[in-house]
DNA sequence: ATCGTTGCAAAGGTTTTGCAGTCCA
DNA sequence: TGGACTGCAAAACCTTTGCAACGAT
């Protein structure tokens, strides 16, 4: 039952950058805000506002999805969340930002799981191209789609995988 | 008056492309069809839905909005249009396809101004990443946001930059 | 006590759908 | 002629907003 320290102290350690940047732009430290912040750092995967928010109802807290964006929001601006736009459907998709370092994400048309990589090249692109036209690039958006090519991977497993097929 | 030939001729080509396709998928070419096609192969820069939509009805022909985004459809299985998710908004934006060599995305995050950028190291990238994880890729979307450097960037000039903004 | 934040529901914008009428094959 | 396509409007979908009540500071 005991929780592990690494854990424990990651958690805190989040805690406290939410706090402070909460601090910093005078905003309030609400339980709201700092239960939906635990809740995402318990999950693992990437998910939506919708999810994140039958989570939250099921459990403990009753927050409303209005509390759910608006903290998306606050959480994407101090960097502990990334955004994703995936696929062309309009859900947005999230994921825990902190201490993850930077990748991007390789889609199954088929049964929608997400997976991620890194490849030093991506940079090196960006940079270059950067330089060639002129901008200042904050960041970059890479997502390749395909088909995975394991035998568990059945056709149209999953309404994830329906809706990036649109 | 007299229409180049080049244009001419990748006007028929498309026409063409389009009608086999129809036919082979036991679609009717119906006059709706062909008008959105040759609207969307008039304009040369990103457009969405809605814009397309109320230029046709400016202009002669007087389609619907569910025509539109079922020609779309229809354009973009034959590739003959693409479909992006720039920014992250609800707007797609879409572009022609054919005869354009593949390419990706540099947007202003302050003017929304839509670059176009070639390097081959993504492709590299894409084929090194697909045999690591077992995948079949199909395709990718690149998109790098920054800012760019030129003086006639002034901040927040139009709708589409807010947009992408959020 | 103040004023930002919440919850709820209603509005917002984009895209899809249901249905009756139209028209291509 | 018959089934597919169109137009219209309504629905669906995700997200934002207005407003009264609440609660952190």
């Amino acid at each position: 039952m005991a929780i592990p320290a690494t854990d424990w102290n990651i958690n805190e350690e989040i805690r406290e950058i939410f706090a402070t940047y909460l601090e910093k732009n005078k905003q309030r430290k609400t339980p709201e805000r700092f239960a939906i912040l635990e809740e995402i750092y318990k999950r693992d995967d990437h998910f939506d506002a919708e999810t994140l928010y039958q989570h939250l109802k099921e459990k403990e807290y009753n927050v409303s999805r209005a509390t759910v964006y608006n903290t998306l929001d606050l959480l994407e601006s101090c960097e502990l969340v990334t955004k994703h736009q995936f696929g062309n459907n309009a859900t947005h998709q999230y994921e825990k930002a902190y201490r993850y370092k930077q990748h991007d994400h390789m889609i199954c048309l088929n049964c929608g799981q997400v997976l991620e990589f890194c490849d030093p090249r991506i940079q090196q692109i960006q940079s270059k191209i950067g330089d060639l036209l002129n901008f200042e690039i904050s960041h970059h958006s890479l997502v390749l789609y395909g088909i995975c090519q394991k035998e568990h991977c059945p056709y149209m497993q999953n309404e994830q995988a329906k809706e990036i097929n649109n």
